[in-house]
DNA sequence: TAAATTTGACCTAC
DNA sequence: GTAGGTCAAATTTA
């Protein structure tokens, strides 16, 4: 994050998350369904706000630096560079070929041997190539209905280096089919969510969301991470592994992606990178889609503060969003 | 048997 | 010339 400018943003947009959660907790027990909604409603857009925020920052102080050429002269850090390395050598022949690129990066906690998340398309691979300096080989894969829809979209998944058990993956252009299998079940926002609907969401996600508020490992790839568990109901059984199963609606992990109306970041990488582990949310190549998932994912996360005693709740290890290294918040202190 | 994956060859940008 | 991306035939899988 540029400057400590953005952070103070979040920060404040955060402080007034928490507070619209208080609210939320009060009224839950016995107010006005409405009024909940309501509540709802404005969480949603402070959080997308937030995001936006640290999207772009992440933008500008991160990535932009690193497309104006900084790669090889940047300090390389064991972790953060991990996802670049490979795809740096493509920078400028993508530059000039693509019309959309969107990256992320997603972990698989079921071991190297599971391949990439579903990411609610249906992929077909295409291709398999060993990349220049790269240990695992890079998947090249397009929508299966390309042929029958013409649908142009593609992504390449590879095994980062140092983490075998993290995927970047790189999705190119958007998808004009039909065929997206997502959308429904996995929570894609409907344009007018039911109250009770929502109501009954927010109550799933925030009993089984714990947050975590300490500080990240140096070697956690460079990120700070922001965990959850979820149990989430409707968006995935808990034994279902999201990389290793087979493309169901109910196998998701939300990392990153745009969203639309906040960030810059279109043109190029949106690389917001997060650890899935077991939380099973939606990643795709919509961007709109992703953020408007991830928008409910952080407001379901900080819906979930409001029912954990004031101390910093516990946290499973294995399930983390990360947030990029250069965005600095107290967590701890602020959900004190 | 259709669909998906693998893999060597080919194409193209740099 | 090199490396990344794609094609397409062969092979595997459901």
């Amino acid at each position: 994050m540029e400057g400590n400018g953005g952070g103070r943003l979040v920060v404040t947009e955060l402080s007034h998350i928490k507070e619209l959660v208080k609210q939320l907790e009060v009224h839950l027990g016995g107010g006005s369904p409405d009024l909940c909604k309501h509540l709802t409603s404005q969480i949603f857009t402070v959080t997308e706000r937030s995001i936006g925020i640290i999207r772009s920052c992440q933008f500008d102080g991160h990535h932009r630096k690193r497309a104006a050429g900084d790669l090889e002269s940047a300090t390389p850090s064991p972790l953060s560079d991990v996802s670049d390395l490979p795809f740096k050598a493509t920078k400028k022949r993508k530059a000039s070929m693509e019309k959309k690129r969107q990256q992320i990066r997603v972990s698989s906690t079921g071991g190297v041997e599971n391949p990439p998340i579903d990411d609610g398309h249906s992929w077909r691979k295409y291709g398999q190539k060993e990349i220049l300096g790269a240990k695992h080989p890079r998947g090249y894969y397009r929508c299966t209905h390309r042929n029958s829809q013409g649908c142009l979209a593609t992504k390449q998944v590879q095994r980062t280096d140092e983490d075998a058990t993290l995927f970047d993956v790189i999705y190119h252009g958007d998808h004009t089919c039909n065929h997206q299998k997502t959308a429904a079940v996995a929570g894609k926002p409907q344009p007018e969510m039911d109250t009770n609907a929502a109501r009954n969401r927010l109550h799933d996600l925030s009993s089984g969301l714990k947050v975590k508020t300490e500080l990240p490992r140096q070697d956690s790839w460079n990120a700070m991470p922001f965990c959850l568990s979820s149990p989430v109901s409707g968006l995935a059984p808990p034994e279902r592994h999201p990389f290793s199963a087979p493309s169901t609606p109910e196998n998701y992990c939300l990392l990153g992606g745009g969203v639309p109306s906040a960030s810059p970041a279109t043109s190029d990488s949106n690389h917001l990178s997060a650890v899935a582990g077991a939380t099973p949310f939606p990643v795709a190549g919509d961007a709109e889609w992703r953020g408007a998932e991830f928008q409910e994912v952080v407001s379901a996360l900080v819906a979930a503060t409001a029912t954990v005693a004031a101390p910093p709740p516990a946290m499973d290890a294995d399930e983390c969003f990360e947030f990029d290294p250069d965005f600095t918040i107290d967590i701890s202190s602020f959900f004190a």
